[in-house]
DNA sequence: GAAATGCAAGAGCGGTGCTCCCGTTTTGAC
DNA sequence: GTCAAAACGGGAGCACCGCTCTTGCATTTC
């Protein structure tokens, strides 16, 4: 009953997956290989069949782990500020998720660049996937039962988006605010993107600052309550 | 002197690049293969060798390639507007973006998503890859020249960025209207990836509906005469 | 205690990038 | 026009990869 098999095989499939991570932390996720697991183990290839049925497999056990990571690195950076404080959290969220990418490019790599072709996302990580889009639609949760609903009108098509959205998942009542996250969001991960994957090399040294900016600018967008904000000088002066 | 050998070997290497567009079009730039493109060619695989060093090599050359067609796509779409169409230009220039993104995704991927470990971008590289940006930035050029300088201060180490980017490049003198401009390009960025790359299934199911909306959004950022936009609502109605 | 199951080893298939060597063909200098 | 040098394609081979199948042993189950 306690299973010497079995925990013999759960130790090893610890092993595998910590292994392989430390392969993708290294040499990122094209990298990965199930021999070299092997012969780090001192097994023979055909054996790790018996733990993960392909190369495929590993490689979700892996997203799905990394997943988790990042939606707790995300949380706990949340939950460290005050509940009121909008923009302290949007701050937090922001800069944990740009500073857990940093830390763990390939891992950022994994989840967000490039797919695997022929690599169809399986079900069981959608539900990881969106640990950490939860804390920042936690957040615009939030600043609407504090400030009320955020009037403006979106497209029809978003609009029956974010009306199924809702059926789903916590979101604001909003549609502007919605919108407004997601804009954030796509923003947000755009400049990581393009930081991470060298898109801003000869072209900006300091990606913190401008990642900074660009977090202060969405504040702006999302938390009503903003202070007349230094960079965001929208009424241009005629010259010439 | 009409090189019967140097003609062949134009031709041969044409061949070898059409072969891999092929290839990379269809099943990605991970599964780009020289010996599938030797035996489509009826060589043997280790004659790929006189054509092009290695398979870095000739992924370089599929990327310049690449950066060059998206380039022209851009370019294009800005061309066929009214110069001091500013609005429709943007919206032009983002669209063709989308859409070349849209109808090549592999190829969006191999510039855009996960670098390939261990290859660095090579110097030939950077000249191609700047012409979709050459592109945007020029639009802010227009619009300053039109408009006068947007008043605003970003922050200190920006400015020095921006300093340095304008002794090299054809930039706004307006930091505010260069990181506003930097922003729309990190939100577009981020967007189309976060489409492409999978990321909005079961989340969005109108991609181009939410892209369309933030290009509005980055729209009133960038071209200062914005009419009042339907879509962006700031003042929050506070309710119960 | 016997039967069924779990597991690792080994061999092997087809694929990859890449290197080295060889014979032929084209080129360019004399 | 001759001849050495360079360019080129073919072939064999190395080291790697994911994955499959069979075989023998250990463990678990009945």
């Amino acid at each position: 009953m306690a299973g010497i098999r079995e925990r013999a095989r759960a130790e090893t499939t610890a092993e595998i997956v910590r292994l392989a991570r430390q392969q993708v932390e290294q040499d990122g996720a094209a990298n990965l290989s199930l021999r070299a697991i092997a012969r780090n183990l001192g097994m023979v290839s055909s054996a790790i069949y018996r733990y993960f049925a392909s190369r495929d497999e590993l490689l979700t056990r892996l997203i799905i782990d990394s997943y988790e990571r990042l939606g707790a690195a995300v949380e706990a950076a949340d939950t460290r500020m005050r509940g009121d404080d909008f923009r302290g959290r949007w701050r937090a969220e922001a800069n944990s998720l740009r500073r857990w990418a940093i830390e763990n490019p390939f891992e950022y790599a994994l989840l967000f660049g490039t797919p695997v072709p022929g690599y169809a996302a399986p079900q069981e990580t959608i539900g990881p996937a969106s640990r950490y889009t939860t804390v920042l639609m936690g957040l615009l949760v939030d600043i609407e039962a504090a400030s009320g609903v955020m009037e403006g009108v979106v497209p029809a098509a978003l609009q029956r988006d974010f009306a199924r959205l809702r059926a789903s998942f916590p979101v604001p009542k909003s549609d502007v605010l919605l919108m407004n996250g997601m804009n954030s969001w796509a923003g947000m991960m755009g400049a990581i993107s393009l930081e991470l994957f060298g898109h801003l090399h000869n072209v900006i040294d300091t990606p913190g600052a401008l990642f900074e900016a660009l977090v202060e600018q969405y504040a702006d967008l999302l938390v009503p309550e903003a202070a007349p904000r230094v960079s965001r000088g929208r009424r241009p002066v005629p010259h010439r």
